[in-house]
DNA sequence: TTAAAAATAGACAGATCTGTATCGATTGTC
DNA sequence: GACAATCGATACAGATCTGTCTATTTTTAA
């Protein structure tokens, strides 16, 4: 395994084992010990533990918003049915035997200070969410698509958090109605 | 100071903290230094760290549903106003300088095993919100008053994580007007 | 092939963690 | 005022935490 390998598979067993058992219960023993790799190599490639956070954190967010955005195109053409079918990718998230909830509202509840490397990287993520959606909500023609993109936002975290306690991944569908009707009450103006 | 009153003193004192700084990483010693407590009386009164976080959330779940049903039965007398002021009360929450976002998610984030006594108080806690706002659902005579009651604990929720991230109170006022359209578009039946 | 880079195992430091034990001082109650 | 319960302070055990260091082996690349 080269050196980037390693990195990367030092970034996956702790992104599991973060998601899984939280942050500051993970210790670096398990991390290495789950990697099968010395700790001098950890330490090489990360200079402290919250480096290695913020780096599986930065991870997660490309994968998520990558992955989002590629299923989110694949399940719809339609920029309305885009932003539904994003409840459709949160349904299979909280299906998958890896939800644990938001790993990044887990790491802004652990890293509870703004000025944390770590919850800076929560802001950003969720600032790129939403305007991700305001994007959707634009190119579907709806008015105030700033608005509309915060508001989808808004019910993908509900859904994710009352997913995470109540274990029923059907959360995401009564969160896509809600977004459907919202959608629907939306005003809608010049569409090209 | 008496014994119960040193008890209630000790789970005030706990409750900042942990809400502040999180469970794993506030230490006991940490609570009863804030607390101004020998260590033998904190282990006295809990018999671990766990019963102590449990003790916490449980007193945390009966002054916010207390509080939450004052507030609004203030607020408002026709169910559906109700059901909008449990928003003005979300939005006191987090412009309130004691709001590092919902303890019960962050708690069951770090206590992430359904078997444990700290996600159970969780999950009962999240229930009888949700039960809560059925209640005033159907108080308002709305139709399918249950799903209406999810609906509401999820934007609830949604704005919670949000307002967590971006430390904006108001975005408890968009998730009002989201539940004012919501409400505006659900059926209603018969009224007494 | 050979020199440099990186990996390994593991000891180690120093701090912190939960929980227990000791023991003298303080307190509430009869 | 006397007795029992509780408290405070602190030492302690044993585990675990992050991060460093050493010394040896493996891998990589010129």
């Amino acid at each position: 395994m080269k050196r980037a390998q390693k990195r990367d598979h030092l970034i996956e067993v702790a992104t599991e084992l973060f998601n899984r058992c939280g942050y500051h219960a993970s210790g670096i023993d398990r991390v290495i010990a789950e990697a099968g790799v010395a700790k001098t190599t950890l330490y090489r490639h990360f200079r402290t533990k919250e480096d290695l956070i913020v780096a599986v954190l930065q991870r997660i967010d490309a994968q998520h918003r990558e992955g989002l955005r590629a299923t989110v195109d694949q399940l719809a053409h339609e920029p309305k049915q885009k932003i539904l079918a994003s409840f459709d990718v949160l349904e299979d998230w909280f299906r998958g035997n890896s939800f644990y909830g938001c790993p990044f509202m887990s790491a802004a509840s652990e890293y509870n200070v703004r000025t944390s490397p770590v919850f800076q990287v929560v802001v950003l993520h969720k600032r790129l969410m939403i305007a991700y959606f305001e994007e959707l909500a634009r190119a579907a023609g709806l008015d105030e698509p700033a608005r509309i993109g915060e508001e989808i936002n808004l019910l993908h975290e509900g859904a994710t958090a009352v997913a995470q306690v109540n274990g029923d991944p059907s959360t995401a569908r009564r969160a896509k109605a809600m977004a459907a009707r919202l959608i629907d009450a939306a005003g809608q103006t010049a569409q090209d």
